[in-house]
DNA sequence: ATACTACGCATCGCAAATCTACATATTCAC
DNA sequence: GTGAATATGTAGATTTGCGATGCGTAGTAT
């Protein structure tokens, strides 16, 4: 089963910044990781991955350069800012306090 | 704090369904139930609730009718169906792993 | 009496986020 | 040399919730 596209809105970005928050990645390595820790619940689509990047990058959530890989093949990795961090933490209080609604709901509290 | 509309999408629904499968509700109803279950953090808007009301009904999810109040005020009542029982159980589902995934990226793992 | 609040249902257009499909190009294994 | 994995990117369609607006009743405080 696969998480529905739906249910991923607004999870999708408190996903890619906590990745970013353990060390600087690129584009197809966040992806790749995502999906490794989610069994391929979470398969993030390039026409979702790399449209987020570039906005966050405008917004200073990120900043961006590019480096030679050992396969010589050029990336672009991403660094997670000051702000960057200040956001995800607000991302992963608002995932808490969803969270904890559902529970709520569910359980019928 | 409340949370973003974006983190809600896909799970109004579940909501929705998981206090209709408890018993008969109306709009308002459910909407009151679910703020006061989540200590308002979810608060449905009217133009979110009904149309997802009157979807569900198209998709015979749930069935419609009108009853008096005591106070001889005439509420729309929705009922589950079979067909809604089954959708919760695989948006519960949907839910669980969702669930599982963001902690999964959190944790590191 | 009158005004304010809560109750109760409904529709329209907007905004935000993700997806599908398409496009391009390199590296590696067979 | 050919296919799979790696790597980045854009355009258009779709979905979903929200704000604004509208209508109308019942209860309560002044």
């Amino acid at each position: 089963m696969k998480i529905s596209k739906e249910l991923l809105k607004g999870n999708t970005a408190t996903m890619i910044l906590t990745i970013l928050a353990e060390g600087d990645s690129y584009g197809y390595g966040i992806a790749s990781e995502i999906a490794r820790r989610t069994k391929d619940a979470v398969q993030l689509q390039t026409g979702t991955l790399y449209p987020i990047l570039h906005t966050m990058v405008k917004e200073g959530l990120i900043s961006e350069y590019e480096r030679e890989s050992d396969s010589r093949r050029v990336r672009k990795y991403y660094h997670i800012t000051a702000a960057g961090l200040l956001r995800l933490a607000t991302l992963k209080e608002e995932w808490r306090l969803l969270s904890e609604s559902m529970q709520g709901v569910l359980e019928g509290k």
